[in-house]
RNA sequence: GGCGAGGUAGCUCAGUCGGUUAGAGCGCAGGAUUCAUAACCCUGAGGUCACGGGUUCAACUCCCGUCCUCGCUACCA
């Protein structure tokens, strides 16, 4: 770890263009990252938070031909959205750039070029699918065919989405180009690969010995288990018709594969960066004595810990990063959240339900924040916590105080008289929370630093209680300014403290108490006054607000709709495929069979090995359906068998036939059976 | 099945090098109070630290095994 950096890069992994962002991606990725880097600024440090949109890769192109537009329009629509939602919510990137510019195709061109020059990649041919009719190389989803597996007749080339298998695009059988149709050949192409093997020990000796004790043990852990496992040689060129061009003779037609040229983006963005502001790039990647840190989700953390550092180690002038902090995923309500399933609270939508909310947003997200593991956001947590915390708490005590300065002064700051002992531990302890925060954040403990935040709250809360300051008025009204000034104070502190979380109620909390953008964070511990006597307060105003039961529920219902809505439809019957002859029929030889003896297939997690009575023979046949069912209560079941199908060894065990199976709605499977008494084995179905 | 992460109060989570009575916030119950958005403040109840073994004077913590959740990965003829 890094003892006092001059300088810090900050980046928060690029968005996708390809749809609008979520509470997801704000929870994992943008708010921790923007907390960090609020905070540092306060900290007066030299600070420069980078990120932009990710705009190439096959699924640009895939959700273009969907949608019958261009690429560029695709990312333009999404950069427009994703760009507005990030300074609606106040995340304070100092550049936010897109891969789609200029100087980012010239940047990540060059950084290839000098790989290349250095002879740090390795050249392979090999054979991939082709479309000679639109000239070009197929990429996995752009081939479709039938499943080898479960004969669904619209699988992908990567994926069968009926039976979820993965699959490679030779596979499949009849495979049709989606952009013409046509069958596509084999043909040879040349890649670049860039051999992670060279960096092993390189990587291990940086992150395993280096980095035990203080990256997270999720993010430890997951690159433990890449370089234990032995890294191999990794393609960082496609053929495909949308991306950065390969820089090099010989490579026409090729682009850089998106997770190659997608961090040069960080580098591309900071330079963008410095250029508007006229300064140098150079030293926040290249300075040895620059923190560089990247917040991620989970699912990018081998990107991050091990493919871009060998590229920047392969580089050779770069600096490696500090700190990966990757967070884990966030839930709603109990499921994943899925951009296809539209099972999302998206932050644009958010914002028109929430009008002005988006601290409430920010500080439940924060507080329940995956850092650790998985979590869940239910809209019930949202309202507690605001109705409890952010307005029972922190809101409260700001207009307590306030308030009673209106009502007292006129809203001018009291001059105070001599404090008492509880005035000097107060105070005492006030100053020692900008510390006490600032180590939670910088060991990335976000959810620990908001807690302590609004414990500065709390104590004011507890300071006013224990005074009484609306009782001691008619007393000794001497004492009352020396009360009034404390708690004055203690507002100030979290004028400051609240920035890096709530952005949007520390300016309106500045603005209130009327000194806004004076402080900075360890003014709070250094200072003995934070906000002078006979400065004019502005008018109180409430910085939260309730939110009502109905609000909720109408956020509850709108996911219920949601769910609804899906099973629709996945309900939604598939379209009849292709006729056939009654020969074609009859050559399947489906007959009644008994299940008589059922076992787990061992280190398999979805197959059972099942005798089957199919009245002609007893014979095995494996069949995936582990996940559904227990062995011991299928033994003796009734079910549908094709005999007649070519055996086949799975797991090496030979399958000799296959047992019709159906779904129900919570896609759970269900024999297709012929239950009825007198039924025997042997009988045949037609 | 392999690998990774996790399992601690009703809920969300801390718990450092093994060391007294396992903590916090929210929720709940009771009390006090009226400056404040029925908010604040005080007190309390609530735990077989997933389960079973082992090491140790001492285990939430270390070791072995089992179960459960999530992610990656292989396997649904």
């Amino acid at each position: 770890m890094l003892q006092n950096p001059k300088r810090y890069t900050i980046t928060a992994a690029l968005p996708y263009t390809n749809g609008p962002i979520h509470i997801g991606h704000l929870a994992g990725v943008y708010v921790p990252a923007d907390i960090y880097s609020r905070y540092l600024r306060l900290q007066q440090k030299d600070v420069a938070f980078i990120c932009g949109s990710d705009e190439h890769g096959v699924a640009i192109s895939m959700k273009a031909k969907k949608e019958g537009i261009t690429p560029q329009e695709v990312i333009d629509k999404y950069d427009g959205i994703i760009r507005k939602s990030f300074v609606d919510f106040g995340i304070s990137f100092d550049n936010y750039s897109r891969t789609s510019s200029k100087i980012h195709h010239d940047t990540a061109q060059e950084f290839f070029r000098k790989l290349y020059d250095n002879g740090d990649f390795i050249e392979e041919v090999t054979e991939q699918l082709y479309d000679a009719k639109a000239d070009q190389f197929l990429a996995d989803r752009f081939v479709t065919g039938t499943c080898p597996k479960c004969g669904n007749e619209e699988a992908y080339g990567d994926q069968c989405e009926k039976c979820g298998s993965t699959l490679n695009a030779t596979d499949l059988i009849n495979p049709k180009s989606t952009i013409t149709g046509e069958k596509p050949v084999m043909k040879e192409t040349k890649h670049w690969f860039l051999p992670l093997n060279r960096y092993q020990d390189f990587l291990s000796k940086w992150i395993l010995e280096g980095h035990k004790s203080d990256w997270k043990p999720n993010v430890y852990g997951q690159v433990k288990s890449w370089i234990d496992g032995g890294l191999e040689p990794r393609a960082v060129t496609r053929d495909l018709d949308w991306g950065i061009d390969v820089p090099v003779e010989g490579a026409e037609g090729k682009k850089l594969y998106v997770w190659f040229d997608a961090p040069i983006g960080y580098i591309s963005a900071t330079k963008e960066w410095a250029l508007r502001e006229g300064m140098d790039w150079e030293p926040y990647w290249k300075s040895d004595d620059t923190k560089l840190v990247h917040f991620i989700g989970k699912d990018n953390i081998v990107f991050h810990c091990i493919i871009f550092p060998a590229m920047l180690k392969a580089e050779g002038t770069y600096i490696l990063p500090d700190n990966v902090p990757a967070n884990e995923f966030l839930n709603l309500e109990g499921n994943k959240l899925s951009t296809s399933k539209n099972w999302a609270v998206w932050l644009h939508e958010y914002l028109e339900d929430f009008p002005d909310k988006q601290d409430v947003l920010r500080y439940s997200l924060t507080s329940n924040a995956p850092e650790t593991k998985d979590n869940d956001f239910t809209w019930k947590d949202f309202q507690a916590r605001n109705n409890n915390e952010l307005v029972a708490i922190l809101g409260n005590f700001i207009n307590r105080v306030t308030v009673l300065t209106h009502k007292y002064y006129e809203g001018f700051v009291p001059t105070p008289n001599e404090f008492s002992e509880v005035d000097q531990a107060t105070l005492t302890e006030l100053k020692a929370y900008p510390a006490v925060i600032a180590s939670s954040i910088e060991r990335y403990r976000f959810r620990e630093a908001l807690g302590e935040m609004m414990n500065v709250a709390r104590l004011g809360n507890k300071y006013l209680a224990d005074e009484e300051p609306w009782k001691m008025v008619k007393t000794d009204p001497e004492r009352v300014k020396t009360q009034m000034y404390v708690a004055l104070q203690i507002a100030a502190a979290l004028s400051v403290l609240s920035e890096p979380f709530l952005p949007f109620t520390s300016f309106k909390l500045k603005k209130m108490l009327n000194n806004a953008g004076k402080l900075s964070w360890n003014n709070v511990n250094e200072l003995d006054e934070l906000l002078p006597s006979g400065n004019q307060i502005n008018q109180a105003e409430l910085l939260f607000a309730k939110i009502e039961d109905e609000e909720i529920q109408k956020q509850i219902d709108k996911l219920e709709a949601t769910k609804t809505a899906n099973i629709a439809e996945n309900k939604k019957a598939e379209p009849q495929k292709e006729l056939i002859q009654f020969d074609d029929f009859s050559k399947m030889d489906l007959r009644v069979g008994t299940i008589i003896e059922a076992e787990k297939m061992p280190k398999a997690n979805k197959l059972l090995v099942l005798k089957v009575d199919t009245g002609i023979d007893v014979r095995t046949i494996v069949s995936g359906i582990a996940e559904s069912f227990k062995p011991e209560d299928i033994i003796g079941k009734k079910v549908t068998v094709l005999v007649n199908l070519a055996p086949r060894a799975l797991r090496g065990v030979e399958s000799q036939g296959m047992i019709l199976m159906t779904n129900n709605a919570e896609g759970k499977l269900v024999f297709v059976n012929p239950d009825t008494e007198g039924v025997g084995n042997g009988e045949t179905i037609n």
